[in-house]
DNA sequence: GGCCAGGACACCA
DNA sequence: TGGTGTCATGGC
């Protein structure tokens, strides 16, 4: 079984994802930086928060104190160095951008990651994510759930390095948008749902052909 | 009451 | 370059 015919079996079996969950890019780009090592339950409520507050848009962020973006941020976890993650975003995107996303995001793919990784805070996987789901350009995003899952699958070794598991699911599949959006969606569904702990798989949809 | 969650970074050798 | 500690809330 290949990476395509994985894809074609849990899209099959789970659906369309509709993934990043978010309103707008802005949206997508604060929960990317949010969800670091946090469940996704705890950072809808810090987004609810920004909401209520009237600061989920890049001037909103520019605006508010650090400090009272550090309350707003709290069901969230770690919010202080969160809020501090956020205000380094966005202070870039106004040094350098003038504050307009949509000519950031506009940006050919390779340099926007490398200027994405330049801003402390963000890392591969954080601007994978924000690339795949903010600007819809196709780069594939690798998780914990992905290494967890594909390990297992035994097409992965346990000490693979970020770039060396990115490269291989681009390496042997479409270089297409709607998948890459859609294969990481699913590998988080397929993880969350049947991967998370022994005994596991008694609704994968992989089942037979993991070695776990 | 311990473990973990859609990571990243500083520090150290 | 690789290993380890730190950041912190909320669900189970």
């Amino acid at each position: 079984m290949n990476l395509l015919d994985i894809y074609n079996r849990l899209k099959s079996h789970f659906g369309k994802q509709h993934w990043w969950p978010a309103d707008t890019p802005f949206e997508v780009i604060v929960g990317a930086i949010l969800t670091q090592n946090t469940s996704w339950k705890n950072v809808e409520r810090a987004i609810e928060n920004l909401k209520d507050e009237g600061v989920l848009s890049p001037e909103g962020i520019y605006r508010i104190s650090e400090k009272k973006l550090q309350t707003l941020l709290k069901p969230s976890g770690f919010f202080k160095i969160k809020a501090k993650r956020l205000k380094n975003f966005i202070n870039f995107l106004f040094e350098k951008y003038e504050g307009n996303l949509n000519h950031f995001l506009s940006l050919e793919p390779s340099l926007l990651r490398s200027e994405l990784l330049g801003i402390k805070g963000i890392g591969k996987e954080t601007a994978d994510s924000i690339i795949l789901y903010a600007a819809n350009k196709p780069t594939f995003v690798v998780d914990a759930y992905t290494r967890r899952v594909f390990e297992r699958l035994g097409m992965i070794e346990k000490d693979a390095t970020y770039d060396e598991i990115k490269q291989l699911f681009e390496e042997h599949l479409p270089r297409d948008t709607e998948i890459y959006n859609e294969f990481h969606a699913l590998i988080v569904e397929l993880a969350k749902d049947t991967c998370k702990k022994r005994p596991v798989c008694e609704k994968c949809p992989l089942e037979n052909n993991c070695n776990f």
